[in-house]
This record gives C-alpha cells, sequence and structure tokens, in this order.
DNA sequence: GTCTATAGGTGGATAGAC
DNA sequence: GTCTATCCACCTATAGAC
C-alpha cells in the first residue's frame, strides 16, 4: 500500500492529516486551521514543523511520490506479466479512491496554477515517473505478453494515466467507485487485446 | 463555438472574468477582489449583481452547460456520422485548452467536496447531461457507422469524458496542447475499430 | 516542542450615499 | 448601478513565554 496512515512522529503525522485534507479538499480548500482541529495542536506548532504551507506542500509532494515508487517498485520485484502490474498498478489508485480521496497529484494538478514553485516541480516528477514507468511496463509487455496498442509507449502511458486520473475524479464525484473500476478494467481489457473484451 | 467571450450586460461580462478564473484558478482559488481588478469595479459592485459566491458559481454553471448542450445540438443537425459528431466533440474540449483554460466542471469536480450544494448539483448535471449525449451517439453509431466497443454505451460514454477530462488536466499541467491531441485522436482511433489504428 | 497572543493581510458580504 | 466605508471571520505567519 502506498499511502497509508503512520504513527511515526509529529511531522509525520501532520503530514497524514494534511495529505489526507489535500485529497479531499484541495490545496486552496484547506488551512493550518484544519490540521491543528484534527490533532489538537495549535497553529503555531503546526509552523515549527512546517514553516510555511508552501515548505508542508513540497514535503507533502516528495513523501508521496516517493512511497508511490517504492510501490511501484513492488510490483516490479512480485509480479511476473505486464497484464498483472498493470492490474497492480490500477489497484493503488483504487485503494486511494476507496478512502473517498482523490489522487494527491491529480487534485494538485488542477489547482496548478496556482501552486509555489517548489510543489508545481513535484507534481510533475510525480507524472514523469509514472509515465517513464508504465512506459517500460508496456515497451516490455509488448512482444512478450501480446499487448497491443498502435501507438509509442510513453503516449499509451499518457493516455491511461489521464484516463484513471480522470475517472477517479468523477468517480469521487459521483460518490461511485464502480465507475473508476469499470472504467480501468475498460482500459486494461482494451490494452490486452482489443478484440477479445472478455479475456482476463 | 460552446464558451466564448461576450459584449452584453454587465453581469455577463462579470461571468466571463469569474469563469475564466475558475477555469484557471479553480472555484477556491479566484476571489470577488480578482474579478472586480480585472473589470475596473468595486467588489461591492459585484454583490450587486451576484449577492453570493455561491449564486455566481451557480448562475456560471447554468450558462456553461446550456452553451455546451446547444453546442451539442449544432453537432447533432450539422453533422452526420458518429465519427464526425465525435471528432466535433473532442474539439469542444481541444478549444478550451487552446485558451490555456481547464474545462470549468471538471475544475469544479476537482474541488467537489468544498463546493455549495447548488453549484455541486449543477455540475452533476453538466456530466449526466454529457453521458447521455455521448451514450446515444455511441448507440447510433454501432451498428451504422462501425463503431466497436465492449461495453454498454453509457459506460464508454463515460470512459470517453474521464479520458479527455483527465487529458486535458494533465496537457494543462504540462502546458502542452499535443498531449491532449494525441490523447483524444488515440481515443477515438480505438473506438473507430481497434484494429486499424491509421483510421480516420 | 508546544503554547498564548498577535500581527498584517485577504476573504465574502453589507449599509448607505450618490 | 456604482461607489466608499466598514464588518467580521479567516488566512498565513511570527514573537516570545514556558
Amino acid at each position: 500500500m502506498a499511502i497509508a496512515a503512520r504513527n511515526g512522529d509529529t511531522a509525520q503525522r501532520i503530514m497524514d492529516v494534511a495529505e489526507r485534507l489535500i485529497q479531499v479538499r484541495g490545496y486552496n480548500g484547506f488551512s493550518y486551521a484544519d490540521i491543528a482541529e484534527t490533532m489538537q495542536l495549535t497553529k503555531a506548532s503546526l509552523h515549527y514543523h512546517f514553516p510555511s504551507k508552501a515548505e508542508l506542500g513540497r514535503r507533502l509532494m516528495e513523501r508521496y511520490t516517493e512511497n508511490f515508487l517504492a510501490a511501484l517498485g513492488q510490483i516490479d520485484a512480485t509480479c511476473a506479466g505486464a497484464h498483472e502490474k498493470l492490474q497492480r498498478y490500477v489497484s493503488i489508485y483504487a485503494e486511494v479512491l476507496a478512502n473517498k480521496r482523490m489522487c494527491l497529484c491529480g487534485m494538485l494538478a488542477a489547482e496548478y496554477a496556482t501552486l509555489p514553485k517548489s510543489v508545481k516541480a513535484e507534481v510533475t516528477r510525480f507524472f514523469d515517473a509514472n509515465e517513464a514507468w508504465l512506459a517500460g511496463i508496456l515497451g516490455e509487455g509488448k512482444p512478450s505478453d501480446g499487448l497491443e496498442f498502435g501507438a509509442p509507449p510513453i503516449e499509451t502511458a499518457r493516455t491511461i494515466i489521464a484516463t484513471l486520473e480522470g475517472a477517479m475524479m468523477l468517480a469521487r464525484t459521483y460518490d461511485n467507485a464502480g465507475r473508476f473500476d469499470r472504467a480501468a478494467q475498460r482500459l486494461l481489457a482494451d490494452l490486452a487485446g482489443p478484440v477479445s473484451t472478455d479475456a482476463k
């Protein structure tokens, strides 16, 4: 599980709370006061750990990407075929949605124009890493696993991310995880081989 | 063109400015002060036309959906085949992106948890209408135009919207409209017939 | 490391003159 | 219909005691 609650030191717990708030309400939709209330801490104490909101956002994104990359490494280490890897990739998104959250980066992508520069840089770093990983899987999978797609791996990777992020956003709007699951499975089925839609 | 600047009365011009601000910065990322500055009006005057921000948001969404539905009606009236209709549908999104904006509803979907109820209702109404229109096109197109997809029209419609909204958000993040265009054309090509990727 | 207190700014919104 | 003036709540952030 890439994005989990943790019981570490105060800074980590602050990040846990802030992360959830951003994933639900967005960067411009939460405040230090919101964190303080849930944590039984004062705003001043939060500023001791994270001097500015921009710094908190940057550290948050940094940690999120680290965890995500670790999860991708786990997939690489434990899954054999491309299909299985892609299924596991989708399940990371599904798990976030199961907690009624948006992808942290999908949310920040929407608010991109208003973000501090340091946060912006981390957001694109996240997507770049995701694209690269997916493109790698697709590149390997095409010859050996019978993946079929009529575009360079990097473009297919981008379409996959776009579809998953968009489906996630709409599923959360309708509070209906099934919308995400069905879109994701259709996506994978098309990738596995466009003709047979009932393939596993 | 569904979403255009207009030279009507003050209320309409306020909506034009507010719409652009939300499409770029989000609902929680703009204020009456921002509108006032661009329009050379005071905040108090804005409140004369739109008593509350919630009311402004609701009216904005209402107008946006109206315009969008009008554009869909235009497509129905002037396009013959399903492929052409879908291309035109995609071009509405592309045009918004060409102005460096997000879809108003995609933006509001991200901030959904923080929106006034009246605005929330308008957002889902927009997506519902889009799904219904697309599902209609897909339903007609399947037998007569050779569209191929292995799911009920309504689910394919939802996947299309998710992909376009997601691709739009990422294209704007990277300030790269080509990312949207390529993802959109791949999507349409897969729909037209998954095997031949070079079909028009 | 957490607190109280507060600064300095901006948010949405209103009253009342013109 | 637009203005000035103002209210009050909330924002991010800091100073300084404990």
